[in-house]
RNA sequence: GGCGCGGUAGCUCAAUUGGUUAGAGCACUGGACUGUCGAUCCAGAGGUUGCGGGUUCGAGACCCGUCCGCGUCGCCA
């Protein structure tokens, strides 16, 4: 027997007990009369002793330890006394050794898991066995654990069906760019692995299943970020006979659980709701940070009867002016940063500039942009923008999507800096009624905003054909703390409806029927009336453990290139595998190189 | 693909305006030490400054190219 507990049990209850505990050597302090060893496993730290009284056998056995080594100790449970260790859980004990054995030495490693040092990010993922070991690791993946098995509960109890659905699955030019895998038995035919289940889970419905859900794995194949990895974990839903307050209803439930049982934090429900309207005339983003306030002001009114040539020519062109008051700003940023927000806007969302003034003790402004507003106008701005003395304002003259993007990114810029809420507050809402389509200007043509088979709201059916412009969805994000934490819509039951959607996205019938045939023959095979979300399971994680990357609450995640730096994946294969998929390789200018 | 930050000992970092033999802490090795708990003290070993080219009397630093990591814009229905 390897261990009779772990290393993070042991209290006085057990004290003159014989044990055995088997773990890492997590710290050694040797002395000349006694040797002390901190044995570590995934359930804590417990002090091993060895002093005169020890027999040879493991004094020997001690004296070849390093670090990291896999131990297993055999010995007696005793009081630390005075001696005690209140950082410890397992302090007010330690065992003395009765023998020691050596299960697995270990080199000298790149790091030790623990050491509180901080390590640099590509070692850790070099060697992610060791960066595993670390306790905030191993927290982070337990919490993971405890967040997937509440979900498994709540769904459980509440008839859900957990239905796997393919890896292997079918291309579709829709959405984001697919992971291919090539086809050995069908020549020139490809798999692609899911972006998820959308499809699958719909027919799951047609097929009667009526509540279905999935911890799933999706594949998209498009640039990484802090948020965002090539393969990441979705919490798939799908509900029939639903409309879009049941599965809101059903998803804060599940929050008001998870935030209860894992943050102690008492939720209030329905969670708050705006629409995407809302959402992109008071904080510019369809996924607002709702900790703190500093909302977009709209200005463009003020602006077309402004002295300010500028200003009155953007509002004149149907262009908007909209700005923040930045409280306290006028002190806290000086002139130097405003120059770095200016760049920001320029080179991160193609603004023109940022205009600015400081609110001066009596109200006016100061600034380069002071002398072009009269006072009388400086005073009706200040009343629009709510500024007070020592605030800063800050201006966006251009376009809607441009003010949008460009008042976004310098309000979460400066709430963080500023620290306009407590990093540590959980904020939950709904952002809801999404367009339903967008216009590719490059394609020039309509393209789905969330997917193709979202239903419009009843009274915007009317616009599908006449404006699609204006035709909202039954939709709806989960929003944490400014993250997209889930989506999800209420689906076209109706495949006459369903091909409409097809044909303003560009599609021919022929077309249609190729790629989505099959969803459009199962519509009139009896589909009752469906909707479902799916919740990114990676951020949900990330938010609850208060992190600000996915990769940290991932196992073996991959780099910004989409790499992982512990196998080597993706590598390169034999000429036979490429030879069997008919695969020839292509050389460009960089493979040559 | 664009922009930004970074790459120096096993790890985390430093190195003045381009100037002697590239330093420190931790880790490692050896020694000392009567109970430590981030032990302490003494000594030691450890370097292709990511890679390639260039400028210069002289490059870790400057220039060009390239690779890698992170952040971000585009992209991500």
């Amino acid at each position: 027997m390897y261990r009779t507990h772990t290393c993070g049990e042991l209290r006085a209850q057990h004290i003159g007990q014989t044990v055995t505990l088997s773990g890492w050597v997590d710290r050694i302090r040797d002395h000349k009369n006694a040797t002390f060893i901190e044995l570590r496993d995934r359930y804590g730290l417990t002090q091993i002793v060895i002093d005169q009284a020890a027999s040879e056998d493991v004094k020997n056995a001690a004296r070849v330890l390093g670090s990291e080594y896999v131990i297993q100790v055999v010995g007696a449970v005793v009081q630390r006394g005075d001696k005690a260790n209140t950082k410890l859980a397992t302090g007010e004990i330690e065992l003395q050794a009765h023998s020691l054995t050596v299960l697995n030495p270990s080199r000298t490693l790149p790091f030790l898991p623990g050491s509180s040092d901080p390590v640099g990010e590509e070692v850790r993922l070099e060697h992610r066995y060791i960066d595993l070991r670390r306790p905030v690791m191993q927290q982070t993946l337990l919490l993971r654990n405890r967040l997937t098995k509440l979900i498994r509960d709540y769904m459980d109890e509440h008839h859900f069906v957990d239905v796997e659905t393919p890896i292997l699955g079918r291309s579709t030019p829709e959405g984001a760019r697919d992971y291919l895998v090539p086809s050995r038995v069908q020549e020139n035919c490809f798999y692609a692995l899911p972006q998820s289940p959308q499809l699958y889970k719909q027919i799951m419905m047609i097929a009667g299943y009526d509540r279905y859900y999935q911890i799933a794995r999706c594949f998209r194949d498009e640039d990484l970020r802090a948020d965002r990895q090539p393969e990441f974990t979705q919490l798939d839903v799908e509900m029939s006979f639903v409309d879009h307050n049941d599965v809101m209803g059903l998803i804060d439930g599940l929050m008001v659980k998870l935030a209860k049982e894992v943050l102690g934090l008492e939720l209030q429900t329905p969670l708050p709701r705006m629409t995407y309207d809302e959402a992109m005339r008071r904080f510019g983003h369809d996924a607002p940070d709702l900790r703190f306030g500093m909302e977009i002001v709209d200005c463009t009114a003020l602006a077309g009867q402004s002295e300010f040539q500028v200003f009155r020519g953007v509002a004149e062109a149907g262009k908007f002016v909209r700005g923040l008051c930045v409280p306290n700003g006028g002190q806290l940023l000086a002139r130097r940063r405003i120059d770095q927000l200016t760049a920001l806007v320029k080179d991160s969302y193609n603004a023109k500039g940022l205009a600015w003034a400081k609110i001066e003790e009596d109200g006016q402004w100061s600034g380069s942009l002071a002398k072009n507003f009269p006072v009388a106008e400086q005073s009706r701005w200040n009343t629009t923008m709510q500024a007070k003395p020592g605030d800063l304002l800050l201006w966006i003259a251009d376009d809607w999507a441009i003010t949008c993007k460009a008042l976004h990114g310098l309000r979460k810029t400066l709430g963080a800096e500023l620290k306009l809420y407590d990093p540590k507050s959980m904020h939950f809402s709904w952002v809801v009624e999404f367009p339903m389509f967008e216009f590719d200007a490059e394609e020039k043509r309509w393209i789905a905003m969330h997917h193709p088979f979202t239903a419009a709201k009843d009274d915007h059916v009317q616009f599908l054909e006449s404006d699609p412009s204006r035709a909202r969805a039954k939709a709806y994000d989960l929003v944490i703390n400014g993250f997209e934490a889930g989506g999800g819509t209420i689906r076209i039951h109706d495949s006459g409806v369903q091909s409409l959607i097809f044909k303003l996205l560009g599609m021919t019938p022929e077309m249609a029927k190729d790629r989505f045939g099959f969803l459009l023959d199962a519509l009139q095979c009896g589909a009752p009336p469906h909707g479902g979300i799916a919740l990114g399971l990676d951020r949900v994680v990330m938010l609850f453990a208060g992190l600000d990357n996915i990769r940290d609450v991932i196992a073996f995640p991959k780099t910004q290139k989409a790499t992982d730096l512990m196998t080597g994946a993706p590598g390169t294969v034999d000429d036979k595998q490429l030879q069997e998929l008919r695969i020839a390789m292509v050389k460009t200018a960089k493979s040559q190189a």
